[in-house]
DNA sequence: GTCTATATGGGGATAGAC
DNA sequence: GTCTATCCCCATATAGAC
């Protein structure tokens, strides 16, 4: 909320990067300090455990899954919403921190076992693929729906080396999950 | 080579398991060697450091995706070939071990940079996506063929209630990766 | 091949001054 | 809101006896 970007936000900022470049367990809270140019007690000012900082990372994440969730349940199921729920996932994918995050949970999925934000997210993920789901889809309609979604995470680690605008990337992931979830 | 397990094999079994499970950062030698029954001073005696442990099960990996690329190499690029690969790559991932130590990498990829062995699994695993495609595939095609290879890691952890074999489990992949490598 | 004992270092976290 | 100083714990790793 204030004028200029507040310490608080700069710690999220350069921990999400190192806990995804390094690893959360071998990111410490002294490297961080370091980069921001304070100490480690100032962290524990704005955040009382390195845990607390990856739940602040997460919420507006769980916010956004449960949001598509409720709006996925008073719909119909079928092809149709199938594909929209795809498309408001990409959309709300593109958002400059939120895959970051996803990003980053992915790559850390053991170090972060048991913290209990993370665990909600894979909750929520796991009712993802329920919605996206019906009762007698064979493990190799199942397979595709997760892939699906999979695929709109992947979308900025493949042919890195490729010029490609995000928009670029969210569309080529969009029509491949599109039609990984004809099936 | 001995006659019962060895203590080295012991020790991989015990140190796989742990670091895909609790993590490898958050898996001490302590505790490795607690539920061996020995101390961590044994361990240094099989394994000169932690990352040692790490290289030893990853060597057959190597061996195994050097040998798929070298055959891929030496086959004329085309659908056949390419569903050839993946048939050839499922066939490796279905032995005992291979799997695990894959998801054990996968599951840890921020914790493992820098491990020399590891950096060379990544960049054979990018070598094997390269001889997937050809000069000019577009975004999505790249995005599909490397969907295609990541979709044979992920059929393990897809609808985990879902009683299936391991055998059912490759075949939907299998199938679901032929698909997505069509294109 | 495994042990006891220890060196050495870094981690997260806290107290209390400014 | 940030600092200095410090606590306590556990990590990897080594030395040397058995």
């Amino acid at each position: 909320m204030g004028a200029q970007k507040d310490t608080r936000t700069r710690i999220q900022e350069v921990a999400l990067q190192l806990f995804t470049e390094k690893g959360y367990e071998a990111t410490s809270l002294r490297e961080i300090a370091e980069i921001l140019g304070v100490t480690k007690a100032a962290l524990y000012y704005h955040f009382r455990t390195k845990e607390d900082i990856v739940a602040s990372l997460t919420e507006d994440r769980i916010a956004a899954l449960d949001e598509l969730i409720a709006w996925a349940a008073r719909q119909p199921r079928g092809p149709e919403t199938r594909r929209e729920i795809l498309r408001r996932y990409a959309a709300d994918m593109t958002g400059p921190r939120h895959h970051a995050v996803m990003r980053f949970m992915e790559r850390n999925q053991t170090a972060l076992r048991g913290h209990s934000k993370v665990e909600v997210i894979r909750e929520r993920s796991t009712e993802l693929l329920r919605v996206l789901g019906e009762p007698g889809d064979t493990l190799t309609t199942s397979l595709k729906r997760a892939m699906a979604v999979f695929t709109l995470h992947m979308a900025w680690f493949v042919a890195p080396d490729t010029e490609a605008t995000d928009e670029e990337r969210v569309a080529a992931a969009l029509a491949v999950a599109e039609e990984l979830i004809e099936g």
